[in-house]
DNA sequence: CTGAAAGCGCTAACAC
DNA sequence: GTGTTAGCGCTTTCAG
C-alpha cells in the first residue's frame, strides 16, 4: 500500500532520490546505464510522481479554472468545451465553476480558484457584476486571467470577445436587404455589454440604410427565455405600426416570437422575417428553421485558453501581461424565417 | 511579492510557525490572546495557506474529476451543472473531461486524474468501452470511483443510474394506452446498456399489452442524431405495415422523424404519434410539442456526487466502499406528439 | 500554553 | 556521473 516514493527506488537501487529523480526527467548527465535501470524498476513498481508535492516545489498546478455564467447553454457549453479540449492538449487541467450570473457567487468562486493556486483563471462576467475589483486585485496580485465573452473594457487584461456590434448590424442590414423596413428589435437587460452593443449595431444598420430609428420597436426583455419571446410576439402583434421584421437578442427569444406568430398566423418569412442570435441548435429544427447569427463558441473557448497559457508563460518568464484582444469573426447564417437578400 | 507563509507570521510575531497553525486552526491548547493576534496579521497581511503543502501533508486535494462523453448536450450538461454545484456546497472543486465516447480517450483521462491526485473520479463509461480493466484497477489501488447513467454490472463501485427498462416500459405504454397498436422502436447501437434496456422495455411493454412483437418495427440507428431521425422516418412512411406510434430512443431522434412525418403532411399525433426521451430542451418547443420521458440530470449529478463523497469518507476511515446503487425516478411527460391516454 | 523537530515527496544548486 | 543538502509550506507529535 505504501506509495512508490522516489526514495523507494532510489534505496532498492542503492542510488539517491536525486539520481532517480534525474534519471526520470532524461537528465544528460546521468549514465544510460543508470537511466535504464531507473526507469525499469519505476515501469514495475508503477511509480507515480506525487503532484502535490510537485507543485509545491514547482509553484504550478497544471490546472486552470474556468468560471462561466451558466452549464446548461448552448453557447457557453460551447466554450467550455472548446476550454477543456485545448487545455487538455496542452497539458492542463480545468476546473469549472457556475456563477449562475450572480456577482456574490462570482466573487466567492474567484477565492475558491484562487486558494487552490489554479495557474490561471478564465472568466466570463456575470450581468450582475458592477464594480471590477475582485478581479482587478487578483490580475494584481499576479494571476493569469482572461476575459471571454462578457467582459468589461475597464479591466485590463487579454479578452476573446465577437464583435457584437458588428454581428447586430449584420443581422439587422438582412432584414433591410429582404425587404423588411419596419425591423424590431427584442434586447436584453440593459447591463450587460453585449446587450447594448447588440442594440448600437441595429440602430446602426438602419441609420445607415435610411430608416428612421423607432423607440417603439425596441422591446426590452429580461430573461431571455422562449416564453419572453412568445410575450413579447404579442406585442409585436398588436403593434399599432406594423413590424415586418424582427431582430431577437437571442435564438431562444426569436423561437418563442416564431411560436407566437405560427400560432396568429402571420406567414413567415413573408408578413414578418425573424433573425436570431448564437445560432443554438434549436434554431435548425424550428419549422420554419430560424435565420441566425453564428457565434462560434467553441473556437472562443480554445483562443481564450490559448491566450490564457501566453499569459501563464509571460508570467513565468518575468513579462508582463500582453492584455491582447481577439476578436472572433460571425457569420450570417440564412435559414427560412427570412427571405433571401438581394 | 514575497508569499504570506506561516514563517512569516510567526517571525514577526515572534512564535513558532507551530502555535501560528495551531491559532489558525482554533487548537484548544492555544490562549486566546495569542490566537487574536496571529488572526488579526494573518487578515492584515492576506494570509492565504498554500494549497499544495497542505495536499501533500494531508493527502487530499479536496477536487474531484468528472468524465462526460460530451458537454454540448442537454442531459449531460444537466449532470455536470449537478455535480459541481454539489461539490461546490462541500467543499470540492470539480476538473471536467469530455472522452467524446472514445474508449482510448477515456483510458489517457483517468490516467491524468488519477496523476492529478483527485479524491474521486464520477465516470459515465463511452459507448466504445469494451474492457473495464482502467476502471477495476483504479478502484483496486484505492482511488473512489462512482459511475453515472452509462455503467457497466461488471464494475463493483456505487452507481447512479435511471431505470431506463422502466421508463421505455412507460413510454411504450403510453403509446399503447392512447390507441396506438403498430408501434416501432428508433433504437440506438448495440453497445450501452441503456440502449439494451430501452429496447427491453418497449417489448415487454408490447408482450404484457398482447401486442405481438415484430423484428420489421424496429429501426436502428448509429448517431442519435436529427438527420438520423430524419432517414428513419423515411423508412417508417415506406414500411408495408402501417405504423401508427413511434418510440424514439432520444428527442433528437424523435425531433427528426417528427420533421420528416410534418413534411410528408401526416398527422401527429392522430395518424402517427411520436414519443422521445430525455426531455431535453428542444421537445418543448418543436411543434406539435414532443412526447417523452424525463430523465432529470441535475438530481442524477447531485446523487453521483453524494455516493462520491461517502465514499470518500469511507476511505478516510479505512471502511470499504458502499457500492450502493441509487435509481433516478423518471416520468413521462405528455405534449402533443401523443394522444391522451385513457 | 508554546516550540522544536520531523517529514509529506520532489527538485536543483553545488560538491565531489 | 552521482550524491549531499537544502528547502517548497504546512501539520503534527512530543517536550518543555
Amino acid at each position: 500500500m505504501a506509495n512508490v516514493t522516489l526514495k523507494r527506488i532510489a534505496e532498492q537501487l542503492g542510488l539517491s532520490t536525486a539520481t532517480v529523480s534525474k534519471a526520470l526527467k532524461n537528465y544528460s548527465d546521468i549514465s544510460d546505464e543508470t537511466k535504464r535501470k531507473v526507469r525499469a524498476l519505476a515501469e514495475e513498481l508503477n511509480y507515480k510522481p506525487n503532484s502535490f508535492a510537485q507543485s509545491l516545489r514547482n509553484r504550478e498546478s497544471r490546472i486552470i479554472g474556468l468560471i462561466t455564467p451558466e452549464i446548461v447553454h448552448h453557447f457557453f457549453s460551447n466554450i467550455i468545451k472548446g476550454v477543456i479540449d485545448a487545455a487538455e492538449k496542452s497539458g492542463y487541467l480545468v476546473i469549472t465553476l457556475r456563477s449562475g450570473e450572480s456577482y456574490e457567487t462570482e466573487k466567492r468562486q474567484l477565492r475558491l480558484l484562487r486558494d487552490k493556486n489554479v495557474d490561471g483563471i478564465l472568466i466570463s462576467l456575470s450581468d450582475k457584476t458592477i464594480n471590477y475589483n475582485h478581479i482587478t486585485e487578483l490580475i494584481k496580485d499576479g494571476t493569469p486571467v482572461v476575459l471571454y465573452d462578457k467582459i468589461s473594457k475597464l479591466i485590463n487584461c487579454p479578452k476573446v470577445i465577437i464583435n457584437d456590434r458588428m454581428a447586430a448590424y449584420h443581422a439587422t442590414k438582412h432584414l433591410i436587404d429582404s425587404g423588411c423596413c419596419a425591423i424590431a428589435h427584442i434586447r436584453g437587460p440593459l447591463r450587460p455589454q453585449t446587450t447594448i452593443d447588440r442594440f448600437m449595431g441595429y440602430k446602426k444598420a438602419l441609420a445607415d440604410h435610411g430608416i428612421e430609428f423607432c423607440e417603439d420597436l425596441v422591446f426590452e426583455t429580461s430573461h431571455l427565455s422562449f416564453e419572453d419571446g412568445y410575450e413579447i410576439a404579442g406585442e409585436i402583434i398588436k403593434c399599432p405600426i406594423k413590424i415586418d421584421g424582427i431582430f431577437a437578442f437571442t435564438d431562444l427569444l426569436a423561437a418563442g416570437a416564431l411560436h407566437k406568430l405560427k400560432e396568429n398566423q402571420i406567414a413567415i418569412p413573408d408578413e414578418i422575417s425573424i433573425i436570431g442570435f448564437s445560432n443554438w441548435f434549436l434554431s435548425s429544427i424550428t419549422s420554419p428553421a430560424l435565420s441566425t447569427v453564428d457565434q462560434p463558441g467553441y473556437l472562443m473557448g480554445q483562443k481564450a485558453f490559448e491566450l490564457l497559457l501566453k499569459d501563464i508563460e509571460n508570467k513565468k518568464q518575468g513579462r508582463p501581461s500582453t492584455a491582447e484582444i481577439i476578436e472572433i469573426p460571425t457569420q450570417i447564417i440564412p435559414r427560412d424565417s427570412t427571405r433571401p437578400g438581394r
